[in-house]
DNA sequence: AATGAATGAGCCTTCATTCAT
DNA sequence: AATGAATGAAGGCTCATTCAT
């Protein structure tokens, strides 16, 4: 019973803070984000409703600090791609990393999607969403560029736009989507046969 | 002095649904459902508020309604590509036919994306929406068989997550999207070279 | 097709006047006056939403117009009551013919008594349904006196409560009230036995 | 600044229970459940429109809320009648009781007549209300037939239409409706002169 | 920090009434 | 007289947010 530390008591309110970020992910990408409540949130994660509010400015805030942590998650399983040692495999593991996220991150794409698909002209999704894919679509350019592709922009342009209606297939319209099957079929097509360079 | 007529009551009521419908579209494309309300329709189309419920029983309706009439309206699109004499062309004027319809019918293309990604679990979602990318994939399936394609069915849901993605893309993602581009550069790459057919 | 005379338009316009009342009665004392709308008067009467404006000031005018229908029907229906010989016979048919009208004009009752207690402080209420009942006392109170009772308005005033009670529990309280039964004991308990008056 | 305890939170919420129960009730007994807003309950109340449904799922649950409140109370009163020690004075004693209820309670008696003339088909007044006179008469019968009377269910529903006719006549009917003079008057008719006993 | 009662703006919907034809 | 489309006030209800303790 002595006292807490300031570092218990830091490490509580994170503690909160995370508990609530989870559910109010878990509400959102499953109900979107205008049918969930903040009574639901604090409902689900059992604390008071007031308290959200401790550390959340509103409901708004609440949704960017949860895109800010997605996105720093996603981040983070992209860096693994670089570890490879040439062009054609960090293409690949770009695309396997993807996918890996889709498939372990789906409440964070799920909710993603859907934002992007909703709230247009809204400054956190322009600022945070949308760079996503314009970074990612560069980088493949760079590789593709690597590989002596003749046209690179296109190839990454394509190369994104596949595996974002991938990721839309797999998480929203098709129950049992074959995600690694397309995986694979795609990967080979692309960087099996490496006799299409020039 | 004398009573309309029931075609001069029929005429005025079409009126009245098509503005109704067209307002609600472009502002549930623009902002979402969600965040649209029965006030903004009627003060958008001019029109008094109770007067959406006499066309439509509940927002959810007219909604449905929206819906319906997008289908059709796509689906009219792409008989067009059934007009081609062999199954390359016919699977060129699908990706053709698919793009004109994002562009054509942007407002259409928007609100689908944001009800499949927002509203999973709905009925109309899951009944409209849902079967309409089965149905193009299994279609394009035939067609790659008919192609002689060694997996048609990879192949076709590699067209659709493709162009789905692209959608995505051309319509949320980026201000700039090179559409008429990316669409060459896929057609040529798919149907351009014969040479990978069995 | 020669020109409807005058009559026939009047006619005719009485015809739909009672239409919309009848319908309306029967509306208003199955649902209730706040529960019943004019389009479900209107539709259920087969005619346009705007004639019923053509009869009747207003929703509350329809209301009196059928209380003032109701209250005839019933006051015609108690002149019978009067053609009796003797006080005790006359007695004897005012409660004979109540009970009449309460199985005959069942809706005119029903909805009459949820007026009473529904629309207190209301002035048609308060004018022409009210009185009905201390009419009643007062004609029985001359009767009872005529048979020479001690407390004539005391024996008056409990034959009206205990009929109005009879009336609320045969149509709002029990599925098979012995209407009959306990009317027969009544007027047995009361007029049969002449022995207890003084 | 240390939060509320447990029972704070009870107390509190019970007394704003309480307070839109009582203002409820007198609105809708006053004016009618339909006719009576939320609003105007609330405002009556002094309180937000919105706290309401912190205690409340609906307009019909608090009206439910109200019914099962007076049902207690008028109950509570009616266990006095049997702690008479005969049956004479046991029936005397659930007379005597009932118009104290009317004249005690006037506003549950006013409000659940209205709502039994009002509500048929509506689930809570079949289940709740309506028994209670069926419950009343046959507590009734069985007295009457302690007493020896020889048709005692006959009695029984006599007298139970008898007291119903009173509230009626007394709270909706006539200003100064002599409740006393009548109930001494029925008690002496009744109970005064055992000679017609067998 | 924590609680949950309280607020009030705003939502969807209904409906009596009006009106042009 | 007849039609039914149009109006707009008001109703029930939800919910993000605030606040006293």
């Amino acid at each position: 019973m002595s006292p807490r530390t300031e570092e218990q008591f830091a490490s509580m309110r994170e503690k909160s803070k995370e508990l609530l970020m989870d559910t109010a992910l878990q509400l959102f990408s499953k109900k979107g984000f205008h049918s969930t409540s903040i009574s639901q949130i604090t409902n689900e994660a059992g604390v008071a409703k007031g308290i959200l509010y401790h550390y959340f400015k509103s409901k708004e805030e609440l949704l960017v600090a949860i895109i800010q942590k997605g996105t720093n998650e996603l981040q983070s399983l992209f860096l693994e791609a670089f570890k490879a040692e040439n062009p054609r495999e960090q293409l690949e593991q770009m695309i396997r990393v993807t996918v890996k996220a889709m498939k372990e991150q789906k409440l964070y794409w799920q909710l993603f999607s859907s934002l992007i698909t909703q709230m247009h002209d809204n400054k956190i999704i322009e600022d945070i969403l949308k760079p996503l894919t314009q970074q990612s679509i560069i980088l493949m350019e760079g590789l593709f560029s690597k590989l002596g592709k003749k046209n690179p922009k296109m190839e990454a342009i394509a190369i994104a736009a596949l595996f974002d209606g991938i990721g839309l297939h797999y998480l929203f319209v098709m129950d049992d989507y074959p995600i690694d099957e397309i995986t694979e079929f795609i990967i080979e097509k692309i960087l099996g046969n490496q006799s299409d360079t020039k």
